[in-house]
RNA sequence: GCGCCCGUAGCUCAGCUGGAUAGAGCAACGGACUUCUAAUCCGUAGGUCAUUGGUUCGAAUCCAAUCGGGCGUGCCA
């Protein structure tokens, strides 16, 4: 159990005896909270549970404060006291801290406690293949692979699927571009980049020219109808495009349980179609088959309605069009089926930009209406903007590729490797740059909140200094550097926990707080919350390593110090690999 | 038109279910390396939380309106 759910567990003992004495009827499904203290001169943790219960009670929020804070039995776990118009302040007793640091220590999820399982599938990255990827496609892989881990390390079953863009419209145009325009040479020594020249040759040639785009739907018609020779092509497309994505995803070190593509569901459109017919959850609407309100809920909030002159009218969603294709909400609706049905899922997150999200309100509410019960969550982010402020395009071809990016990032933490350690070995200095140059763009992405666009700025995605990933990155190696120094010592006895200094005093609230992070983490799918966590740990941990002497410390006082910095180092590590961010020993 | 998101320090952004004097980083200024890695630490300065009204003991946070920006809105994904 966390501090703050012990304290608040005791608060609501003291609570209901106090109610039951007098009389009093506790509000429905009240519990006592207890947060951090906003400010910490006030002690470290709070509870306003005194003001909220005011009215309800009928009572003056000090008076009710006061009979808490002097009925609470805390066993020697904090100190209590009252403030202002009735806050109840906790102090934490320097012999709690021990004990519940001491046992953090020991635990190997580090204070995280069991929570009850659920089976989570999470649907990120998904890019299209026949094109490589793109800065655009860091938030959803990134943000994706970070909740995959802390839903895991929570004890959660997840289930990681990489819906893949293989069989788009894309594809009539690379086709066409493979029987037109294919340089074989190119395609052996980099398959993707003679992919995406394809792409893009026949993309604005279809622009100019009509013939052209016919010929491009005539190769996609074929390709769908099952034609061998495109068949052959595409499946060709598809491999190549797949070892290049891998090779990101392998330095990335993301991973998927699954890539179930669009392709997988190919086989189950039709009969979907008509099994939506038939349970009357679909219709013919101007030759397309439809599927329209439920009238469940207001206009105004209803995915299906749209106001136009004054009038509210139907906006579908189409999930096979005139022409006889589906589309991509034909096979959404398919994957909410499969996932159900194979993998049992209690939660399915999407990982996609905002800009899908009336895609996502109507299909979650088809969901409903056939009866899905598990919890679609469309786990949405803003966009990445250029430098003008708007969103950066995949059609110019202009915006960087990925690779390029993470190459400039590791290139740049090379060079301040250089300055800084440049005697360190260089393959040594190698393989830090790489991990100090990921971490960065990682940590980027991670601490901005997911809902806020952002503009894509190469030079401060770079940047080495201030609220990033080495800044958490070098705190662990200043501790790893304690113990290298220690060992060539060799007399480090592991002592008790005994917390004094200011210093220790933050180190210990900011580390006991880990296990309350998480779970509001993936609660509200935001992993910026552990990102400032993390910083405030780090914070904590520097203000210690100026103020604290470990190794020059003596005795009780010095293996006291030990332990914190071993804590710290496994929460900084723990934490860091949440966000898929590995820690250097030196740097 | 309608719907969704956004507006916080010069810049980039935090601010968890409403809480005490709104916080970081960058940039600026001033200090701290013969002492466990200065990619660090300590300090100073910087604000009409877009505007107006409402809800209440209490609002950056909730509600309404207005202004400004972005996105979406029947056969693209």
């Amino acid at each position: 159990m966390t501090l703050a759910q012990e304290l608040s567990q005791r608060l609501q003992q003291a609570l209901e005896s106090h109610a039951a004495a007098k009389g009093l009827e506790l509000p429905e499904g009240f519990s006592a909270p207890v947060s951090t203290a906003a400010d910490l001169r006030f002690g470290d943790y709070q509870s306003n549970a005194a003001m909220m219960l005011a009215k309800p009670l009928r009572c003056n929020p000090r008076q009710l404060a006061q009979e808490l804070v002097d009925s609470m039995q805390l066993d020697g776990l904090a100190s209590v006291d009252l403030a202002g118009p009735g806050f109840i302040n906790f102090r934490v007793l320097p012999a709690a801290w021990s004990q519940r640091l001491q046992a953090q220590l020991n635990d190997p999820k580090l204070g995280v406690g069991q929570v009850e399982p659920r089976n989570i599938v999470i649907d990120f990255s998904a890019p299209n293949v026949a094109k490589p990827m793109h800065v655009g496609h860091i938030r959803s892989t990134i943000i994706g692979d970070s909740l995959s881990r802390i839903a895991r390390f929570l004890g959660h079953h997840v289930t990681t699927d990489n819906h893949i863009g293989d069989w788009g419209t894309q594809f009539g145009m690379v086709i066409y571009g493979w029987k037109n325009l294919l340089d074989e040479q190119a395609l052996k020594s980099d398959p993707l980049q003679e992919l995406l020249r394809l792409y893009r040759a026949v993309n604005s040639l279809a622009k100019e020219d009509e013939a052209i785009k016919d010929a491009c739907r005539n190769e996609l018609v074929k390709l769908q109808a099952g034609d061998s020779e495109n068949v052959e092509i595409w499946k060709k497309c598809v491999e190549v495009s797949k070892i290049g994505l891998n090779r990101i995803y392998d330095r990335l070190n993301v991973r998927f349980d699954h890539w179930l593509g669009e392709s997988y569901y190919n086989d189950q459109l039709g009969p979907l179609v008509e099994t939506l017919l038939s349970e009357g959850n679909a219709k013919e609407s101007e030759g397309a088959i439809c599927v329209f309100s439920g009238d469940l809920l207001e206009p105004n909030k209803d995915p299906f309605k749209e106001k136009r002159d004054d009038e509210w009218s139907d906006l579908p969603m189409i999930v096979r069009k005139k022409d006889g294709a589906f589309n991509y909400a034909t096979t959404d609706i398919a994957t909410v089926d499969y996932r159900l049905k194979e993998w049992q899922a209690d939660e399915i997150l999407y990982i996609v930009d905002a800009r899908q999200s009336l895609h996502f309100r109507q299909l979650f509410d088809i969901a409903e209406r056939r009866g899905c019960k598990a919890k679609l969550e469309h786990v949405s982010f803003g966009t990445i903007l250029g430098k003008d402020g708007k969103p950066l395009k995949t059609r110019d071809g202009d915006l960087p590729q990925l690779d390029d990016v993470l190459n400039d990032a590791v290139a740049a933490s090379r060079q301040i490797l250089e300055e800084k350690s440049g005697d360190l070995p260089e393959d040594e200095k190698e393989q830090l740059a790489e991990i100090i140059g990921l971490g960065s763009v990682k940590f980027t992405e991670l601490s901005h909140h997911r809902s806020s666009d952002y503009i894509f700025d190469l030079e401060k995605m770079v940047a080495l200094q201030g609220d990033t990933a080495p800044y958490l990155q070098y705190s662990y190696v200043r501790i790893s550097s304690i113990f290298r120094k220690l060992d060539e010592g060799s007399d480090y006895t592991p002592g008790e926990i005994a917390i004094e200094a200011d210093a220790e005093i933050h180190l210990a609230r900011c580390l006991s707080r880990f296990g309350e992070v998480l779970p509001v983490v993936l609660e509200g799918y935001r992993p910026n919350l552990l990102a400032i966590y993390l910083l405030d740990l780090a914070k904590a941990f520097h203000s210690f390593f100026e103020a604290c002497p470990v190794l020059k410390s003596e005795g009780e006082v010095k293996s006291s110090r030990l332990a914190l910095c071993e804590l710290t180092r496994k929460v900084l590590e723990q934490g860091l690999g949440l966000m898929g961010i590995q820690v250097p020993e030196r740097m």
